[in-house]
RNA sequence: GGCCCGUUGGUCAAGAGGUUAAGACAUCGCCCUUUCACGGCGGAAUCAUGGGUUCGAUUCCCGUACGGGUCACCA
């Protein structure tokens, strides 16, 4: 067959040419060793918190390595394609810290970069180009199989047990001679453009995959797709090219595309392309139900599989970022303890660290990182943070806030810490509301007491102690009174007397304390209770103790 | 089902042919303590399984089980 004619059939309008692609995209001059990484979701709704996971590692990777880090948009599906996707994209991972070097813009901004377009609806010319190529050296064909035909064929593979997919026998328009095709094309038919795969049963490659090590597995064999009917890459294509041309050093991806592997593989090999190095990472996981089942994180039935969740939460942005990391690098943690106040761009990170199987997301692991994170803060940042994310996601809080901007800052203060030392019990701002509330709400809904004290005994201490009430009293006096009051009616003043007898008594001054506390603010647990005493005052302390009895 | 990948405490995991098999989170106990917290100390808890190789295997090899991924004109 003449392919060339054939090339010219197919992409006989198209002006630039393989000379201007090349001149166009010079290999970058970058340091030794500089890694270029990627970003390249596909705009397809609220950005995932696997897809920060893969930002924050291949921007690190690049950052670390005096390289450059990029966004490519992946926009070749149309009908999945979500409205102003690309601006969420850009703005959530912002909010993370996590900056590009160059790439996609915002909707209507200009692009940062010189490889551009980083659109790939954008750069359509350019995959013709390559396409044309192929047709040229007679390494792709026009197929105008329909879905049914297609359906057919897979039904029947199905059926057979044999290997699905578009070769040998089925690659029925493998076969078409020119004429065939310029009938088809002057009738209008529909077609896609198809690789005519050069791969041979039995022939074995191997993936050099950063994390995994090398990956064996069989030569592609089937004529996949390269462009759609409606002449758009498929994502196999397009990545091909698109980290040709953009200079990308290590393609940082999910595992899920290992088994795509060989088609990538081969079509580098076609097109005479350098082949990039690979860094498959392994999804965030979480626990099915009661099934014991690990199942990826997914955007349907997960909230915590959206960073919109961490945001609404009031997860610190860098509670998240934290913690990713150290899922993404076992020696993350370590490093974080003996450098606690470094910047995490100081770590120095590994791919060949990261862990193979995927982890279970773990709340409780990072509401401790969160704390740790929180801990470290000052009260003005702390002040500020919580304002402005009261102000978008908690209006109860936020009225409290322009209630008493006085009491805020107590407020702050007060949990943030008692005495010198400071608290690590919140984890995310929404748990700070629920504080908040019995500072400016008044009186709790419902108290929390201790039943290992009996009711009768709790309203007992409760009424002598309002007896004695003194509004006046320093921390010290106050908290001798709570003894006084208490010891006579069985509650121990030491609590190592207590402990060493506590069959002689009914409880505890902790106990006596918790009480109060549980009468004051309907918790078992809050901050020093003194000070919230003199923060409510007098009347409001002792309006709550009467009501508790 | 084919093809890949994986399996160390509840979770995240380090680890190496010979170790008392790190550490973190969670959990439990104790200590500190002016309550709550913070902090300190300690406990319980792990090498999926069967065969090899070896003086010795959790570590290397093979099988089994289990789990994950993938098999589109989606990415």
């Amino acid at each position: 067959m003449d392919c060339k004619r054939l090339a010219e059939l197919l992409f006989g309008d198209i002006k630039l040419t393989m000379e201007d692609i090349l001149k166009k995209y010079p290999r970058r001059v970058l340091p030794d060793k500089a890694e270029v990484t990627r970003f390249s979701p596909s705009p397809t709704g609220y950005m995932h918190i696997g897809g920060l996971y893969a930002a924050l590692i291949s921007s690190k990777l690049a950052k670390q390595s005096g390289g450059v880090f990029y966004l490519r948009i992946e926009d070749t599906d149309k009908k999945r394609e979500v409205a102003h996707g690309t601006d969420e994209i850009i703005s959530s991972l912002k909010k993370f810290g996590v900056e590009f070097d160059e790439g996609a813009a915002a909707d209507g901004q200009p692009e940062k970069g010189l490889y551009g377009p980083y659109r790939q609806s954008a750069r359509g010319e350019i995959y013709h180009v390559f396409a044309k190529e192929l047709v040229e050296k007679g390494l792709a064909y026009p197929c105008f199989c329909s879905a049914e035909e297609l359906d057919n064929i897979r039904k029947r593979q199905e059926a057979e047990k044999l290997d699905p997919g578009y070769y040998g026998e089925f690659a029925k328009c493998r076969g078409l001679t020119l004429e065939e095709i310029e009938e088809h094309i002057k009738n209008k038919d529909e077609y896609v453009l198809r690789l005519r795969s050069p791969g041979k049963v039995g022939n074995r490659i191997t993936c050099r995959d950063m994390i995994r090590g090398n990956i064996e597995m069989p030569e592609n064999i089937t004529d996949v797709v390269l462009l759609k009917s409606d002449g758009i890459p498929t994502y196999h294509y397009a990545h091909v090219i698109d980290d040709f041309l953009m200079g990308t050093t290590t393609v940082i991806r999910g595992d899920e595309w290992i088994s795509s592997y060989p088609i990538h593989h081969q079509l580098f090999e076609v097109s005479g392309l350098k082949i990039p190095r690979y860094a498959h990472i392994a999804p965030i996981m979480k626990l099915d139900g009661g099934e014991n089942k690990k199942r990826k994180l997914s955007k349907r039935k997960d909230p915590e599989a959206s960073i919109q969740h961490y945001f609404e939460q009031g997860y610190p942005v860098e509670s998240v970022t934290e913690y990713l990391m150290t899922i993404a690098s076992s020696a993350y943690e370590e490093w974080r303890m003996k450098n606690p106040d470094a910047a995490m761009s100081e770590f120095k990170f590994k791919l060949e660290k990261m862990p193979v199987s995927g982890a279970l997301f773990d709340t409780d692991k990072l509401n401790s990182v969160s704390r740790d994170v929180i801990a470290k803060l000052d009260e003005d940042t702390l002040a500020k943070m919580i304002t402005d994310w009261a102000g978008v996601y908690d209006e109860t809080l936020a009225g409290y806030i322009a209630d008493s901007p006085e009491k805020f800052a107590e407020s702050i203060k007060l949990w943030k810490y008692n005495g010198k030392k400071t608290r690590k019990d919140v984890a995310r701002w929404g748990e700070l509301t629920e504080m908040f509330d019995y500072i400016y709400k008044g009186m709790p809904q419902s108290r929390d007491f201790d039943e290992k004290i009996p009711p009768e005994k709790r309203s007992e201490f409760l009424s002598a102690y309002i007896e004695n009430y003194d509004h006046s009293d320093d921390s010290s006096q106050w908290f001798e009174r709570v003894k006084q009051v208490g010891e006579p009616l069985g509650f121990c003043p030491n609590i190592k007397e207590y402990k060493a007898a506590p069959d002689n008594y009914i409880g505890s001054v902790a106990d006596a304390c918790g009480i109060l506390r549980a009468a004051i603010t309907g918790k078992r647990s809050s901050p020093d209770l003194y000070s919230i005493i003199k923060l409510i005052g007098e009347e409001e302390t002792l309006k709550r103790l009467r009501s508790s009895i």
